[in-house]
DNA sequence: GACAAACACGAGTCATCGCTCGCATAACTC
DNA sequence: GAGTTATGCGAGCGATGACTCGTGTTTGTC
């Protein structure tokens, strides 16, 4: 993926050298984006609010910013780089040696505190209102994750059509998504109970398939 | 629940006679925003194109309601109106006492088919960006329907800690809205697939719990 | 210290959108 | 038909919010 950190424009966009603190400015501006997207939604979340809440002027955000969109790219981009780091750790052979319950539990856990620790994540891949290009990208990742999810499943049942993997995949996809959402809203202390309900819904749906693997 | 079609305000608000010509406005007019809440979501759809998807003009639009807000509102009171009396045939003691696998049709069937029939429902029940009204009294009915699926599993999980059934209860909510999702999402010729699939999630998940009866 | 470039500010501009208002037409009552 | 009320229109008002610009300050380089 190219890193076109400047605006849309194709060419040779001008790379302006930055000062230490600029760079601070915007790690400071990315985190503030996060808190006012988590809270308002993205659409929600006005260009002087996340100016407010990083403590600068609206002029200074669109020092480092072209257009509001450019924040929630660039953010999603940070998330969605750290996520495919995540889950790439998770999948490792070695975890999908294991048999399934611990293979949930190997697998789960990293994404389930992953989505825990950064909860501007699933508002900006999951909201109604975002931007085409964050859209495209996850879509591009939830493609390759899906695939990923299809392969494991293929060497479990080889005699299954593709599409029915496919369809276990998303199935499987979505059931994780919505209890991630029930842990994310779930008080703390009621958490890892959700996470434990979370890996009983997907082993139960899972185990007669995987069957004496 | 008193049926206060005129605003907000308390008191005898005029209650403003109607002619049939209004009413057909009025019916248009609810259509069109659902179709348009269906497509940008509630706080992406302006009044005026909700006015110009119905054919009508801005102020003919707010002859009929006070404010984009009571549109939602009157929407979503219609919708959940008739959701309730959806989920009340659903629930009917002769499914309860039918085995798991029955139940689940019996219960899911005309679930599923009313939110096919009504996609409106899920984005003004679940979207991000809805007034607060339209929220409570979901929350409201959504509070009630846990009550009864925590009142059924209560009757099969006589020993059972409450926290237990409640957190049951949540997740199989949260279970049956995902692949609701999904249903909505598949190619019209996947859809059986995919209902077919959800069921044998809370299958699985349920059977184990309710056992032998 | 001198110069340039990056950084910072915040009042102001411009477009959008919820909503209003004056006025015209249609329908109901007598 | 006369009077009244409901319905219909669409230009325009006011507020909001994305974004700019003129100006001043800090940082880096010589």
């Amino acid at each position: 993926m190219p890193e076109a950190k400047n605006g849309s424009e194709g060419g040779t966009a001008k790379p302006r050298r930055r000062q230490a603190r600029g760079e601070r400015r915007i790690a400071q501006l990315l985190e503030a984006a996060a808190n006012v997207f988590c809270t308002t939604g993205y659409s929600g979340a006005s260009t002087n609010s996340i100016a407010r809440e990083a403590g600068v002027s609206p002029g200074t955000l669109y020092q480092f910013f072209p257009n509001k969109e450019a924040i929630a790219v660039e953010l999603g981009d940070h998330l969605l780089t750290r996520w495919r780091a995540t889950y790439g750790q998770a999948f490792t052979p070695a975890h999908l040696e294991l048999p399934l319950d611990q293979l949930l539990d190997a697998v789960l856990d990293p994404l389930i505190q992953f989505n825990s620790e950064n909860p501007a994540f699933g508002v900006l891949m999951h909201g109604p209102d975002i931007p085409g290009q964050v859209t495209r990208e996850h879509d591009a990742l939830h493609s390759s994750m899906l695939t990923r999810v299809e392969e494991v499943l293929a060497g479990y049942l080889p005699a299954t059509p593709e599409s029915d993997i496919t369809r276990v995949a998303h199935t499987t996809f979505a059931v994780f998504k919505a209890g991630m959402d029930l842990i994310l809203a779930a008080e703390p202390a009621e958490r890892d109970a959700y996470i434990t309900e979370l890996k009983a819904v997907l082993f139960r749906y899972l185990d007669p398939l995987v069957g004496d693997h």
